[in-house]
DNA sequence: ATGCCAAGAAAGTCTTGA
């Protein structure tokens, strides 16, 4: 909390000052928010962690850890001073919340369907210098292929999130809801949108689902920032996707109006898609004067 | 467009991802 830390991001959106400087709405309080799509925690245990210790954020939302709870390394971060909590399962899906602060209120699971087992979700509550936190995690569904079953559930978690996420405005916290939504959200958030048009990321359909939700009156940290095309936060690991720089944007921090208030920083750690044994995703970030 | 890469479960070669 409030010190300085590097970062990484060479995406720097051309705003805000180097080496951890104060922003203008920075009291003393600095809270480095990040979410990160890690692609399976056994594989990228390594990855992460050297991640972790450059960038120092004070809260990193993983998902796809790919594991139970049971298997969680959670002593690779307990180390390191995170405090840690998951919502896994076998295989596929899970997050995790690592948090230097203490989570307080951990809530498992999108609220509105007893019937879903797939694990996409987890919140709780970070109390920084100045203000309380509701930061959430999420995993989006992909909803690949269209149209099937896999895009009607995709759009029936959308409506489930966007409910919830009125809920969750009603407590007139700042809320942080971040996560891989699997929403590429306007065509300059491609770099060939001409390959998306019929996909589920970037369907009308998906686009409206993700308004919708932005509608209730939250903030993209990135597009708040900048209205710059060629940011990205995910690059297929075929067809030479990164060394062309065919990427996409699909991960994303909503902000309530009381946590954009608080935003003095936002960025893509985009080098980290280049190291060694990497996810196909990068991490995307914000300071928060919390 | 599909499945060029990657991960997981599991011991074949599927399934899933985006």
């Amino acid at each position: 909390m409030g010190v300085d830390r590097p970062s990484l991001a060479d995406d720097g959106l051309g705003k805000g000052a180097p080496g951890g400087q104060k922003g203008p709405n920075d009291r003393g309080a600095s809270m480095r928010i990040a979410t990160f799509n890690i692609n399976g925690i056994k594989a990228r245990a390594e990855a992460l962690c050297a991640w972790l210790d450059e960038a120092a954020p004070d809260v990193a939302l993983l998902q796809e850890i790919k594991s139970v709870d049971e298997n969680f390394p959670r002593e690779l971060f307990e180390d390191r001073g995170y405090n840690v909590e998951t919502h896994g399962q076998k295989s596929f899906n899970g997050v995790a919340i690592l948090s230097k602060l203490p989570l307080e209120d951990v809530s498992r699971g999108l609220p509105g369907d007893d019937e879903d087992e797939q694990a996409r979700w987890i919140e709780a509550t970070v109390t920084g210098d100045n203000h309380s936190v509701r930061i959430c995690g999420l995993y989006l569904p992909n909803g690949n292929p269209v149209p099937g079953p896999k895009y009607d559930y995709k759009l029936a978690w959308m409506e489930r999130m966007r409910r919830h996420a009125a809920g969750l405005l009603e407590t007139e916290m700042p809320v942080v809801m971040a996560g891989d939504y699997n929403i590429i959200p306007q065509d300059e958030d491609a770099a060939k949108p001409e390959a998306w048009t019929e996909d589920a990321l970037a369907l009308p359909q998906s686009r409206d689902a993700f308004r919708r939700i932005l509608n209730l009156g939250y903030t993209e940290a990135i597009r708040a920032r900048t209205a710059a095309p060629g940011l990205f936060s995910f690059w297929d690991y075929q067809a030479g996707a990164w060394q062309r720089n065919n990427g996409i944007r699909i991960d994303h921090l909503l902000l309530s109006p009381q946590a954009a208030d608080l935003m003095t920083e936002a960025g893509i750690d985009k080098d980290v898609r280049g190291r060694d044994k990497p996810s196909d995703h990068v991490p995307v970030w914000i300071d928060l004067a919390a």
